[in-house]
DNA sequence: GTGAAAGCGCTAACAA
DNA sequence: TTGTTAGCGCTTTCAC
């Protein structure tokens, strides 16, 4: 009951434990008689390869690791709630473990600790892991990367903003959503459309405005400073925002970095009478599931995440069980323009 | 650079390795010199002991494992959306394990597949975790628990319906709260109390509806059959539902199941053309994300997920290190009445 | 193509 | 109180 081991298998298919050893590895140089014999044997006695002797004894250990930040997870569990980017991110992993055979372990990995690189080589001794899914803001932490090129442990890393040639990185264009979420505004025959950026020391803050920036400046549209005001992701800082540029000479459509502004922005609108998308059509970034359920809907972008993870997780398998079968060292993921019913032609 | 062994410190410290083996693994009978010796030894080198040598040692391995409903994660990764309810049971389950420098594996159970028990015994095989954290619908399914009992591995249920007894079950009073809920629209003055329940496969459902029920009997209100429709958990099923309760005589106040049937109701009473709260309080229970987005934020049950993970990993690693340390067997967690603004006095 | 032997790093008996 | 010796189940040489 305790699961057959190698040495099962070898008796009752009458062959060394060597063969049976090439056969579940899928090893050349084994003749078909044996491979049936074994993998009859295999079915039989459900034998499964131990994670932790294959570990052990210097293989593959099939282990993904995936560094999650622990200040942002204590964060959370405080707060009492999920996080659902990390939980897509989680889930596409988890989808592609599953094709590979593999298993995803969830790590902690404490950021801003002085002890960080003797916390993290006891971790990947400790672990052995085949590969390392680094999750932002670990993608761009410049230590963790060294460390794991010094290891020699191989590592994905999801949406980066640095470097994006260490390691494998999956990301989307930021710039170009940006740009297509304001270029949809101006086609609704928006032209003072404002922005709610997010917090400056984030890279993805930048690069969404570039696009927005960008977009107005094809379409021949000004780009009036008191347009863009400065928000830091938050639900609270949207409210805040959108107060900020109803003051003045009004926008009539809101392009917020995230959706939790956007939401702000909503509730923000709603409280200034203010009808959404009569009077101000309003669009977000990300697609968390409140974007659903707000009313109105909201126009979003939807950032690939789980597939984002897959992909990631993918390229750290393929890499393992077949070094120097990667292409491309950076993938470029699609987003999508979500149309939902908070943005509308501008009247 | 890839690790100290334990050959490494015993060497360094000037002792056998089964002297650094009794040190690192806190046992008695080690001399405070020789402790002191290794401890220095260990530090040193950063030597950490290696999972995998452990686990096939045959010793604790300290890894959790959470096995989480294959079905489930797959509708989830289809629709592209995170799943709260699992990212905050992971996060209270890291953060334990962290703690107590155990490892949290995720892995997925099919559920519904008829190699089942194979899968699982291969998989207990493979992995020898410590434990097993089970979530729903895992910690009610009876096979699993069987499979688990058989092969001696400890587990720990979260939230579980049927037979509390087996393992460790961590749960909150659904229908106390349920209870709860009710009794604070019934003190807002309330009379004509609606309930939108879950689906009536699901345990939970029942309890909720209980919990209101009772509550309206002990006020000396009727149960009105009218005043109870069934939805399936889902957003648009809040919608429908708020669409029958409204037909005939209004309620005041409507408790929905869920925080998503909830959100429906809000947005199917604004198209009804109905404030919220000023017409129509409005109920859920969960405390999802979304919960404080809408508007107006919904008055709700805050389900402390994350902390009945903790809970149930605290017991895991506790009676795996010290084997017939456990107390009790049900642990109750306190839930959370959180108000906001979606209920009121009754006009 | 197949197999025997030697570890991987640790813990678990058993000695001393 | 400390050390010695076998394995745990597998992969790796290296023979045949």
């Amino acid at each position: 009951m305790a699961g057959a081991t190698i040495y099962d298998v070898a008796a009752r298919a009458g062959v060394s434990i060597k063969t049976v050893s090439r056969v579940v590895n899928r090893e050349a140089n084994v003749s078909k008689a044996m491979r049936d014999k074994v993998e009859e044997a295999v079915v039989a006695l459900g034998y499964r390869r131990s994670l932790s002797a294959r570990t052990l004894a210097g293989s593959n250990s099939s282990i993904i690791a995936a560094l999650v930040d622990a200040a942002l997870t204590i964060e959370h569990w405080k707060s009492g709630r999920g996080n659902d980017y990390l939980s897509r991110l989680e889930l596409g992993a988890l989808m592609e473990c599953r094709r590979a055979d593999y298993h995803l372990m969830v790590e902690l990995v404490d950021h801003g600790s002085s002890t960080l690189e003797r916390d993290m080589l006891a971790l990947l001794g400790s672990i052995r892991p085949a590969g390392v899914l680094l999750t932002p803001p670990n993608s761009d932490h410049p230590l963790v990367l060294d460390i794991l090129d010094r290891a020699g442990v191989a590592y994905a890393r999801i949406s980066p903003e640095k470097d994006p040639g260490r390691g494998v990185s999956v990301r989307m264009n930021e710039r170009q959503a940006a740009f297509d979420m304001t270029r949809h505004l101006i086609d609704l025959g928006h032209r003072r459309i404002a922005h709610v950026s997010g917090p400056a020391n984030f890279a993805a803050s930048s690069l969404r405005r570039e696009g927005y920036e960008q977009a107005l400046s094809e379409a021949g549209l000004a780009c009036e400073p008191s347009l863009v005001v400065e928000g830091d992701f938050t639900f609270a800082s949207g409210i805040a925002c959108v107060g900020k540029l109803l003051e003045g000479e009004r926008p009539t459509a809101i392009f917020a970095a995230n959706d939790d502004m956007a939401l702000g922005v909503l509730q923000g609108a709603a409280a200034a009478g203010l009808s959404v998308p009569q009077d101000l059509s309003v669009a977000g970034f990300d697609d968390t599931p409140s974007a659903l359920f707000s009313t109105p809907p909201l126009t979003t972008i939807r950032q690939p995440v789980a597939e984002m993870a897959a992909e990631a997780t993918r390229r750290l398998v393929v890499s393992t069980d077949r070094p120097g079968d990667e292409d491309e060292t950076v993938i470029t993921v699609p987003y999508e323009l979500v149309l939902r019913g908070s943005t509308a032609v501008c009247r």
